[in-house]
DNA sequence: TAGTGGTCTAGACCACAAA
DNA sequence: TTGTGGTCTAGACCACTAT
């Protein structure tokens, strides 16, 4: 069994509260009894989970996990959009806009390609149990998304691009801050102009480092928080 | 040599911009070869870095730096409060209030400790290059850290923790949102009542898993970004 | 002192990418 | 096909915690 399966095993009892009476995973030893693994991959299982924030070890103590996660928050660490972390069925999305334009100066340079390379424009309403939740202003190569269409866009992308295009999602960088809502993306939540909105701009790449996609949410502010478990050694 | 050395030496090359040229890292022979450190030190500092978000391997291909410091973001992995990432010398911080409180109900639930115990509670304005930066309201476990005057409340307490009292800081929880500023926060921060604020909230913990501070952090949200290198995996 | 996690060695073979 | 990172084995010894 690989490190990574393993991992999932062991999140799996986490979430399963398999291990919430002591607050700490069986040791290393045990674990590997149990489950027939060396500690090769027990290390790296555990590791997996660590930088995840799951569990924390302490020398000479054990492995203890990690209990803080925040209902209803967004996490930080793990996705990108939305619909990670809610039920799909609680989830709609309204396609606002869709074209395929060539980029400009400004989206070469939000994208990170050459001037007049085709991407996809999408802006979209989440509304999360029948009450706005984020505008989202989103960029897509087309070079890597062939194709994107209304249908699509009504989905989950992220599910798409990882599913139906076999694509391998590695990792995002994000910009979270807080600004003044303008007037039209107040009207599309239910709020005033000038009220509070938490953003957070994500750009997006395939695990080759290819960047994908670049993306502006505009959060719902008294509806979204975010959560993250810091390490700082 | 040990791994986080020896993620810490590549680290540095890395912002010293040696590899900027080629983009990646030398393969794992090369550096096993150039330093004499052993596959194991190479594969576990590289890990580190992977996990920090500083590099991405890519199977078959090599080890690529992740270049995407946001200057002038905030972390939101590696750092609680303030002080790092800054130039030490451009933060003031003003002492408002410090007091010894013994925790009410609310308090014993927010530092996870039993009623009536002793914990400092602390004020403070942020000032970064003479400008109001984020209002700070934190507690301090006294069984952890036993001693806390204004003197030491004006400096960094993080150094002070893990310097002075050679404690091991090892995590943190995080939660960030934004809301409408008060009127006495507003005052501070030079802002109006009713403007948006960006609001991170920390409980942090030792590496052997005692809770010895939760803060909230009120920032001027026209000042105050913060990144996060995710992976998607 | 015994138990537990942390580090390391010296190999081997697998999986994927680029030429 | 070759080079590169990914996974794994089977040990050994070190560092820290709890008793």
């Amino acid at each position: 069994m690989k490190s990574q399966e393993f991992a999932q095993l062991l999140q799996t009892n986490i979430n399963n509260g398999l291990y919430s009476e002591t607050g700490k995973l069986p040791t290393e030893d045990m674990l590997m009894k149990q489950y027939g693994v060396t500690r090769y991959c027990v290390r790296g299982a555990v590791n997996l989970l660590v930088s995840l924030g799951e569990v924390y070890p302490v020398q000479g103590s054990g492995m203890f996990v990690r209990e803080s996660k925040r209902e209803g928050c967004l996490s930080l660490n793990n996705t990108t959009g939305l619909t990670a972390g809610f039920d799909p069925d609680t989830v709609v999305t309204r396609v606002l806009a869709l074209d395929l334009e060539e980029a400009d100066a400004a989206l070469a340079k939000r994208m990170k390609c050459p001037f007049g390379t085709p991407i996809y424009a999408l802006k979209r309403l989440r509304i999360v149990d029948g009450e706005p939740y984020a505008v989202e202003y989103s960029y897509y190569a087309k070079s890597i998304v062939h194709i994107l269409n209304r249908e699509i866009a009504e989905g989950s992308l992220y599910r798409y691009i990882r599913e139906d295009l076999a694509l391998n999602i590695g990792f995002a960088d994000k910009v979270v801050y807080a600004e003044k809502l303008n007037a039209d993306d107040a009207a599309l939540l239910n709020l005033s102009e000038g009220d509070p909105t938490l953003i957070a701009e994500d750009d997006a790449y395939l695990s080759n480092g290819q960047m994908f996609n670049a993306s502006k949410m505009v959060y719902h502010y008294q509806k979204v928080k975010f959560f993250n478990l810091a390490n700082l050694k």
